[in-house]
DNA sequence: ATTACTTAGTGTAAAAAATACACACTATAT
DNA sequence: ATATAGTGTGTATTTTTTACACTAAGTAAT
């Protein structure tokens, strides 16, 4: 036999901030909304949870409706519960960030029908977001550029293989800021979780960086002693 | 016309591991379990959401049923979301560390009543919890230790007046580790957001140390530079 | 093949922050 | 007066962070 309590008093959704970085910019994908409320809206990802899936499987699935692609990178960041935060009821949702590489020419799967289409948007030009999502995203945002400090999750949008400009590059579009070249180096290769490869850049019209990739084992093997960007 | 979509689909709850420091350990309030699930089990004070409240408000009315105070400090840190959590059914646990400044015998109010009692313990001396409520204290503990580095909130643990000592004895204990004395407190007065008092402890049999206080008014002139301890 | 262009790659000195470390002072209790 | 227990303080060393500018290498255009 089943037990009834406790009783259902909420509805639970999940939203994703799905963050991607092209080689120049830093952006989020967002859908269009299909149906009521905010129809037409662009909004975050995301959906109710189902009854016999965990927060973190639901998540999973929302990313891999979305894209395609299973084992997106993401972690959970906050859980939003205003009342009214969703004008038909009361939900609350648990917002993850989620980070995916680019310029494979992902295509996007079909959608679920809720939205028309799903676009990747530089998060320095976002339109106006549905429900409270430009605040979800905010925080996520925040979050990230804390977590970016500890954690090596700036190698979750970077390809297989990339150079030392393109780490820089994606610090400082998270970070907002410019960062010393020399210093910068100097400080990511210190932690020894990068690994030279003998490979150059391939395909432009300048001298070719030297290719690195990021060394999940050393990173491991080191974790107790914590990276600090 | 109130609309009826979307639907519950699961049960919210919130779950408080409040803090507490006695001068000399670092104490949380775990009560004693009244009710099926985990009768007479020890278990982290939480409570399901109302349906009018929203995430936070629901975390300020039980930690203001369980002890007859408001304005507890706390932080939403984690949401729990695995199926099975909760065996009589879908709960998930919006999780919130809350610290409370003890010695003022404030007397507990009396429990709601699935709890028989309610009992501060040594977080180095806890009994065995139902439900996942090791996990998330072991996460809460965690989320502290480094939230201590950057935020105030070794203070929220303390009197209004309190010695270096005490403050020093706050971060050890969180901390897990012996700090030391001369260069903790060179760091901790270096940020300004101390005030000396002309004001010495009292009822000691020893050299009575001097008492300081945080100053709430220059910690937030100064909060865009980050405090690192 | 020369030149122009664009990005890659590198070192050092100065300043700031973190660490390691030991003893005299003071209030109380006896 | 003395024993006791915690308070309060400074300096030298090491480590980390910051500031800063030029040469090297490859491609493209002529």
């Amino acid at each position: 036999m089943k037990e009834v309590l406790p009783v259902f008093n909420s509805a639970v959704s999940i939203d994703c901030v799905l963050f991607g970085f092209d080689g120049g910019e830093l952006k989020i994908l967002l859908i269009e909304r299909n149906e009521e409320p905010f129809k037409d809206w662009w909004a975050l990802p995301g959906n109710l949870i189902g009854e016999d899936e965990s927060v973190e499987q639901s998540a999973s699935r929302i990313l891999h409706e979305l894209t395609g692609l299973s084992d997106i990178y993401m972690e959970q960041y906050y859980t939003f519960g205003e009342v009214n935060r969703h004008p038909q009821g009361r939900v609350i949702t648990v917002a993850y960030y989620a980070m995916l590489r680019l310029g494979g020419d992902k295509a996007l799967k079909p959608l679920t029908s809720y939205a028309k289409k799903a676009q990747w948007i530089n998060v320095k030009e976002l339109p106006k977001l549905g429900f409270d999502h430009q605040h979800i995203f905010d925080k996520g945002l925040e979050k990230i550029k804390r977590r970016i400090k500890h954690l090596p999750i700036a190698f979750e949008l970077l390809p297989e293989k990339f150079t030392l400009t393109q780490v820089q590059n994606v610090y400082e579009l998270i970070l907002g800021k410019k960062l010393d070249k020399r210093n910068f180096r100097k400080k990511i290769l210190s932690f020894g979780v990068l690994k030279e490869l003998n490979e150059k850049q391939k395909g432009v019209s300048f001298r070719a960086a030297t290719l690195y990739k990021f060394d999940r084992r050393k990173y491991a093997k080191l974790f107790g002693k914590e990276i600090s960007f």
